[in-house]
DNA sequence: TGTTTGCTACGAAGCCATTCGTAAAGGCTG
DNA sequence: CAGCCTTTACGAATGGCTTCGTAGCAAACA
């Protein structure tokens, strides 16, 4: 199955990856500890989760010895890219804007991260062709 | 039934969520015909879903007349906002500069939308103080 | 008035995510 | 060596989401 097919994680899931892309390749007992920082996780619970992504793809292991070393098989700015394109369609009817107004509205926010999106918005290229509106409104079922 | 306790609106209800919110209270019809601009839905399974929503407090209902209307019982801007939260956690370890960094980095954005958030970046009063910086990065495992 | 159409209610099935219990095996220590 | 600890592997139970089929009823229509 090298499918492109890229699965998308599930929340407990992206616990896991976040302990991954943060620390690195880990042990089970490793990412348990981590999880367990934050709420009450059963070791094979931590087990299965991982051996469930590892069946899917989500990450890889090696197990030359007997304590396994899983490390994340998607990469962190892929995969949270893919995470906003889903938000965007199924809760903000696909505007970046709307989304983006909700980050930073309802927030407190440091200056120092609002300079950083500022240099952010000075990096990017407006895309200046503006999609054309599908308004299906003159549709008819 | 008058539960304080918001339930968090899954994938499909968000679907629904979106179309009371834009077109203000519908009829199942009319929301399974929205739906079915989208993606193959069966009539009855909008009605289902509609249902649950009612029974969850997702949504509030006139069945006044033989033909229930349905309106949304959560507001728009909150249930975002709730929705970012989690993802906030979930997905980017708290980071809301993250979130936007993906949110506009990885995305074809138009000049328009790009000048709509510089405004909004203008009109946030940053958290000037960063409270007591609880660095973990001194942690260890 | 009798038929057809449209609507709601309900139940059940299928699928997936999550959690946990238990067993088997390797390795380490006393 | 014996016993303990840690690890992996499974299997199963649970619960939630989603979908659909069927039934009953009301309204509209010819």
């Amino acid at each position: 199955m090298t499918k492109k097919n890229i699965p998308r994680p599930t929340e407990s899931e992206l616990e896991i990856l976040q302990v991954l892309w943060q620390h690195g390749p880990s042990t089970v007992r490793f990412v348990n500890d981590e999880l367990s920082k934050r709420r009450d996780v059963g070791y094979t619970t931590t087990l299965k989760l991982l051996q469930l992504m590892h069946e899917k793809g989500i990450v890889t292991r090696d197990d030359s010895s007997r304590t396994h070393v899983y490390r994340p098989a998607l990469r962190e700015q892929e995969t949270q890219g893919q995470i906003i394109d889903r938000l965007l369609e199924a809760a903000f009817g696909g505007s970046a804007l709307k989304l983006v107004q909700q980050a930073l509205g309802n927030r407190r926010t440091t200056r120092e991260e609002l300079d950083q999106i500022r240099d952010l918005l000075d990096n990017i290229d407006p895309q200046t062709p503006p999609p054309p509106t599908t308004d299906a409104s003159d549709e008819l079922a």
